[in-house]
DNA sequence: ATAATATCAGTAAAATTATATCGATAAATA
DNA sequence: TATTTATCGATATAATTTTACTGATATTAT
């Protein structure tokens, strides 16, 4: 019987963390850290981090904590940072731009070999190293180069057939920045990485505080 | 005693996408829509979608449904999007230009009137039509113009100082594109906008799918 | 007018996630 | 060497979030 422990999600979204975290004090020369001091940092409680690094398999000592160079590895490794996955982008507009720019998804194990596009005047092209394919093409190349991860950030009335288009060349994970909701088989994992998400937490957050400041209250 | 009902993050994550649908929906035509079809469409249970919705303060009617129109509103409402803050963006790197190109976010009640940054070169010129002004009369330029909302875009060993800049300025909301943790009064909201998280979710939810489909199985 | 049906709203239950507690253990100190 | 202390790992509790259930109600069809 197959028995992959699948780490929570609110997990996942922790690790980047300290893997940043750790990775500073790496530079600065430490050693060993304790999950105590890792929740100081990151504002966590400690249990919590404990928790957390319990689903990399690595074991700390009493009084002392973890080692911070086999914990930064197992945190890698468990978010599967250190085998890189090529991906393809697919709308070379301006987030697409943006994100074949951003050198940091290199350290997570994304590497874009292409991005494509259906305007003729950037199929081509080369925008920050990657060359811009034809559309048209997108299944076929996926298939030939056996890709696995599809970036998505076409406008929201496209994303779907984009998203077939991967699939059908046997792409496994949909990395969707368009805000629609796409279709896929169970096989296929997708996640939303949706800017408008986050600044919805921020504005709301940030009125709630301002009602309970002034202490307004609202009816029922 | 004031008593403000908190909406839960997992709910207001889910808000715009919600305002999406709906929004495509009344310009299909359509007048009312039912939490079934909501959850159909989004793939989420008809009762969440019922509990998300009675955030806003909106009642349906039984057989009918929901007016598209009056959720719109009221989902739009909810998330402060009706109401227009102005906001400096700081660091007008790559991430910081493609954000200020990013045309939605007026959509979501964000206007990005200024973008800071400390390289003489770039001070003084427009970037997708925002000046960019010198970082060094942050601070000053926040607490004249009365900004509440700061975009942290910087690289992360500054992100901190930046923070306290705008804090000093009178910001009750930071927006932390940086992947470092930020140290921050409790009146201040900060929300943390990083891909590497949401990248981290994809890479390890394809391994878990991957290693589940194999049937391979894990010590312990 | 009556019956059938889809849906809402409220309550209850389950699942997930976070926090608290406690004994065990390695290091530091007296 | 004995004692103190910080921290781990495991278990238990609490809080949050999601899902299931039930009765009421508006619409549609007969």
């Amino acid at each position: 019987m197959a028995s992959i422990k699948i780490t929570p999600e609110p997990t996942i979204r922790r690790l980047p963390k300290y893997v940043h975290l750790l990775t500073i004090l790496k530079h600065k020369g430490v050693k060993s850290v304790s999950s105590t001091m890792i929740a100081e940092s990151l504002e966590l409680d400690s249990t919590l981090v404990r928790k957390d690094i319990e689903a990399t398999g690595i074991v700390g000592r009493p009084k002392t904590g973890f080692l911070v160079d086999k914990l930064i590895m197992a945190l890698r490794e468990h978010l599967n940072w250190n085998n890189e996955d090529d991906a393809f982008l697919i709308g070379a507009g301006s987030l697409g731009a943006a994100i074949l720019g951003y050198k940091g998804f290199r350290e997570c194990g994304l590497n874009i070999v292409a991005a494509f596009d259906n305007n003729p005047a950037k199929i081509g092209t080369v925008i920050k190293n990657v060359p811009v394919l034809d559309y048209t093409k997108l299944e076929e190349h996926c298939r030939r180069m056996h890709i696995h991860i599809g970036i998505i950030t076409v406008p929201a009335p496209v994303a779907q057939q984009t998203a077939d288009a991967l699939i059908r060349g046997g792409v496994r994970a949909i990395w969707n920045f368009s805000p629609t909701q796409i279709a896929t088989p169970q096989w296929v994992v997708v996640e939303y990485a949706q800017l408008t998400m986050s600044l919805a937490v921020l504005k709301r957050k940030l009125r709630e505080t301002e009602l309970t400041d002034n202490s307004i209250q609202e009816t029922k």
